[in-house]
DNA sequence: TGTACATCAGTGAACGCGCGTTCACTGATGTAC
DNA sequence: TGTACATCAGTGAACGCGCGTTCACTGATGTAC
């Protein structure tokens, strides 16, 4: 079905419109981001989309989840089945590690207001928070794991976002691991002590 | 001299565009902040706001630098001379708060790409910055308190966009205040006992 | 104290732009008989 | 296997919008003499 180039039908405008939205993102930031533009680069007349996506916060729903997934596979790339505090902290650095391989990306899931009871995206946020907190709560099976696992979310994602805005120093992506890698450290010697 | 209510001369404009900005940041978000609504609001001519600031984004970088100087108040007045771990949690709760109570602020002065180089809001930051990580120095006199610096930082940075985006249980402020501070006492913790 | 004049802080019309979205449409595809 | 027709996925013109920014302007203010 996906092909018949040239021709009247485009035959997989959804998938090309996601790529689309992509492309210009990591290009122009998520000001570049609209429908139109959207259209334009997937070759495709303006209001084609709508074909698709009933309005541009779908889209851009849509690329969200995308990106949530995306993360998630990062993740589990990082570590299939982490049990020490050792094999969290790699995952932590593959948080780190995808907010600065897709800046605009990242923003868009987290920074962009847009409509935050889309289903698609509320699901696919759901589903890497379940994920990470499941790890957190497996890995350490101490006092309050809720907390600790806010606390590891917290500050994996505050590095995150303070190394997007250039706030901490991002010179190298090793330097970058190794202050996740304490940070993530640090949290759980205070847990196992007890604090 | 900012007085004359009705005449020609609006008497303190730049800082009624910057009062104007605010208000429509907490009432639309950053969608809301253009030129052309501040100066509406502000109840002077389209083309007015240029004589005191030369586009769009020198604008947006006075706000933000607002905001820092603003959220550095927030610190001050939650502890003036910290020395205690005890001390610092005030401080990252009042950090947290900050970004609650005024999340379209807080959102433009990190989230917004804007221009990272405008002189104002680098000073801004950097004021900031440097206050934050002297007080996590002072207060944590042990070894690498850069890295701690870093982590203290994130975990309140992440905290408050976690909650900013409702990731997390806020509820209540006491229950977020709580939770910041739970997590800043670990890293303090892990560095006491030397993690 | 009064007057001439430079400077400053506003005005308002106009520009071109890209956007989201609607609408009636048409070409292509697939299905029932 | 061929044909009629419903459905689907596109088109393209048009809408109204708000935006940032320019320009020549004018009213108010302050200063020098």
């Amino acid at each position: 079905m996906p092909q018949a180039s040239g021709s009247y039908h485009h035959g997989d405008l959804r998938a090309a419109c996601l790529r689309a939205a992509r492309e210009l993102l990591e290009e122009d930031g998520s000001a570049g981001l609209s429908l139109r533009a959207v259209a334009r680069r997937a070759g495709v007349s303006a209001t084609a989309p709508y074909r698709h996506y009933p309005d541009r916060d779908a889209l851009v729903s849509a690329v969200a989840a995308e990106g949530y997934r995306e993360l998630a596979g990062y993740l589990a790339a990082a570590h299939s089945a982490p049990e020490t505090p050792d094999d969290l902290a790699a995952i932590a650095v593959a948080y780190v590690r995808y907010a600065l391989d897709h800046p605009a990306m990242f923003r868009v899931m987290f920074a962009e207001p847009c409509d935050p009871n889309n289903q698609e995206r509320v699901a696919a946020t759901a589903a890497i928070w379940d994920y990470v907190g499941g790890i957190v709560r497996g890995v350490f099976l101490g006092a309050d794991p809720d907390a600790l696992s806010n606390a590891v979310w917290a500050v994996v994602h505050g590095l995150a976002f303070l190394h997007l805005d250039g706030k901490l120093d991002a010179t190298t992506p090793e330097v970058v691991d190794s202050q996740v890698r304490a940070a993530v450290n640090a949290l759980f010697t205070a847990a196992r002590t007890g604090a």
